[in-house]
DNA sequence: TTATGTTTAAATCGAA
DNA sequence: TTCGATTTAAACATAA
């Protein structure tokens, strides 16, 4: 029996909480993060049943946005003005929807005091420098785009305050954070491994892979200038959870690991579980391009660059993960 | 003024 | 029956 769409439930209330409603809305959008006007017009224009008693169900996921570890609030940037922050899923939050379907939640998705303390001190460093006058970024002109989409958290590069592999190698958290106040990791400290824990993202931030395995947190940039080998343009979120996962543990790949595999820092604990992101659908063309690229290497590209986002705005079925309908 | 965001509390529901 | 997740309501603060 063919299960029915999204728009077919009509008036009546889909099976879906808040949660996997607000986790729909964000991961349909291009960049992956959406402020809340946003995500009330996704909801309504897909599902009738919330067109009416809007106050009522609004304030619930309002309350869902606040209370839940799985949503991260990205600031604004001073060239993108408006009301209210933009909201993303923490990357690891992915993995709390059971064989990725947004129907079925496995466990709640909740930070370590630790570590949420951690987060919203990476989330003030990254808004500190945001708070820094447009006129003097560097990336101002769209450099720090991708797909023509600008980031509204912290593609802002400082002059005077570039990045130094230097200073995070010999200037302790300070100068980490400091670091990562611009959210371009150069690609020496890009971790690349395929374990990922997901109770301790501190850890599994720094392990090899982790990017490749959640393309939606990490958009790749070749850097001009002052990164040698080029770097990502990474998601603001992520950027958040790298400088917490740098301030609290100090976890740092040095970059005479490179070339090859880095190897898992000592402090690092043996992975409980695996991780993998479910990958979304994917349209037919993607598959042709999949086809034409399993002779060639795997690529080192974010899946994001290979996610139609145009046909996901346009449909609910882009919105799927794998396991549902 | 209104939209947004945080927090607390209570009710409901389903799984263990 | 208990426990955890979810929903709902409400009060309050803050920012545009």
């Amino acid at each position: 029996m063919p299960r029915p769409s999204r728009e077919s439930y009509g008036d009546q209330k889909p099976p879906y909480s808040y949660i996997s409603l607000t986790a729909m809305a964000i991961w349909s959008s291009p960049e992956k993060m959406l402020p809340l006007s946003d995500i009330y017009r996704f909801i309504t224009e897909r599902f009738p049943y919330y067109r009416r008693n809007t106050q009522r169900w609004q304030n619930s996921l309002r309350h869902n946005l606040s209370f839940n570890d799985c949503f991260i609030k990205i600031p604004r940037r001073p060239d993108r003005p408006g009301k209210g922050a933009y909201w993303a899923l923490h990357p690891a939050a992915l993995d709390m929807f059971e064989n990725g379907s947004f129907l079925r939640r496995r466990k709640r998705f909740k930070l370590p005091k630790l570590e949420k303390d951690a987060l919203e001190v990476g989330l003030a460093s990254i808004q500190q420098s945001s708070n820094v006058p447009s006129g003097s970024t560097m990336l101002k002109s769209g450099s720090s785009t991708h797909q023509g989409q600008q980031y509204a958290g912290s593609s802002l590069h400082t002059p005077g305050k570039s990045f130094s592999i230097e200073s995070i190698m010999h200037g302790g958290t300070e100068a980490a954070l400091q670091a990562l106040q611009h959210p371009v990791v150069p690609q020496p400290f890009m971790p690349r491994t395929s374990s990922f824990c997901p109770s301790t993202y501190g850890s599994s931030i720094s392990s090899p892979g982790y990017f490749h395995h959640h393309p939606p947190v990490c958009l790749q940039q070749q850097l001009p200038g002052s990164c040698p080998g080029g770097g990502y343009l990474m998601h603001p979120a992520a950027a958040a959870i790298y400088a917490a996962a740098l301030a609290t543990a100090g976890l740092l790949l040095p970059p005479q690991a490179l070339p090859g595999p880095v190897k898992p820092h000592a402090l690092l604990a043996p992975c409980p579980q695996q991780f993998a992101l479910p990958a979304p659908p994917l349209t037919n063309t993607q598959r042709v391009i999949e086809l034409e690229d399993s002779a060639s290497p795997p690529p080192s590209t974010p899946l994001l660059d290979v996610v139609d986002t145009s046909a996901s705005s346009s449909s609910s079925d882009c919105l799927q993960l794998p396991g549902e309908l």
